[in-house]
DNA sequence: ATACCGACCTGTCAGC
DNA sequence: TGCTGACAGGTCGGTA
């Protein structure tokens, strides 16, 4: 079991990383010569973000955003954010500068503490940038849309609710594994067309979606401190999914196996008596 | 416009 | 034992 980081998890790095690193400046960076991955070209971060004030650390959607207070405000770089997507393998690090730099480390933020924040992932999923128009993410927050809003958010979408459930331009911060598990606890098959879901169904998965995210924070937070400073989450996911990469064990409910399907291009897990 | 699919990237693991 | 290939998936860009 890999860490995936979704909403849960981006949210747990994001609380971690502002307790540790609010309020510091940046002294100076260091960007991997692998920068095209970057959505903003490693000079310009390098310039924009060397003494910076970082004022907060949040998640928006699965994005990490830092707000920054440039030290020569111009009124173009008043709203100026850093962002940080982890793609699947992607991690921040907040390490004492003795500490050796883990292979695949591609961004270092020098901090006024002596410290580092450092960006790492082996994977190169992951993405940095620069943002100055205030990032509000490509979709709705899951945790604060409203049933309504959500039931509407489906209309008239003729692909799955699990492809729906993934598409970050409608929702932003729901992965695949937080897409089955919600649609486990709501009853819903996977490949049910969004559009054709009841008022009853899309009530329910909105309530599920919620807890599940809700749930999983909770779990992440006694995580904290391991992930930005060590290693890495350590499976405390395994312990609540219900469905996700338990295929052919079976299900907490009925005990019929637990199958493995392929939507929208992802595995995808879901217990047939179950889900209707 | 919406929807779908392959590419990106490398660590892990099953199977020989 | 050691190697090979399939697999994992968030997002983007190309195509239907």
């Amino acid at each position: 079991m890999r860490d995936m980081p979704e909403l849960p998890e981006v949210e747990t790095v994001a609380r971690g990383v502002h307790d540790r690193i609010h309020g510091e400046m940046i002294q100076g960076t260091w960007f991997s010569e692998k920068s095209e991955p970057f959505k903003t070209p490693a000079s310009e971060m390098e310039t924009a973000l060397t003494g910076c004030r970082i004022d907060a650390v949040r998640r928006v959607g699965k994005h990490i955003v830092f707000d920054l207070t440039p030290s020569a405000k111009t009124a173009e770089d008043v709203d100026l954010q850093w962002l940080v997507h982890l793609g699947m393998t992607g991690r921040l690090l907040v390490s004492d500068v003795d500490v050796p730099v883990p292979a695949h480390t591609h961004g270092i933020l020098q901090l006024s503490s002596g410290r580092e924040l450092r960006f790492v992932d082996a994977r190169r999923f992951g993405r940095m940038a620069l943002h100055r128009q205030g990032f509000s993410g490509t979709g709705r927050e899951p945790l604060e849309i409203t049933v309504k809003e959500f039931r509407e958010l489906f209309r008239g979408r003729k692909t799955s609710i699990k492809a729906a459930l993934l598409n970050q331009k409608l929702l932003h911060g729901v992965g695949n594994i937080y897409a089955d598990e919600s649609l486990f606890r709501a009853g819903i098959r996977p490949r049910r067309a969004a559009s054709r879901l009841t008022v009853k169904e899309s009530a329910r998965l909105h309530a599920s979606l919620q807890a599940v995210l809700k749930s999983a924070i909770a779990l992440g937070g006694s995580s904290v401190s391991d992930y930005v400073d060590a290693a890495g989450v350590r499976g405390f996911f395994q312990l609540k999914h219900r469905v996700y990469m338990r295929t052919g064990q079976p299900c907490l409910v009925c005990g019929s196996p637990i199958r493995r399907i392929l939507v929208a291009g992802r595995g995808t897990h879901y217990c047939n008596q179950c889900q209707r």
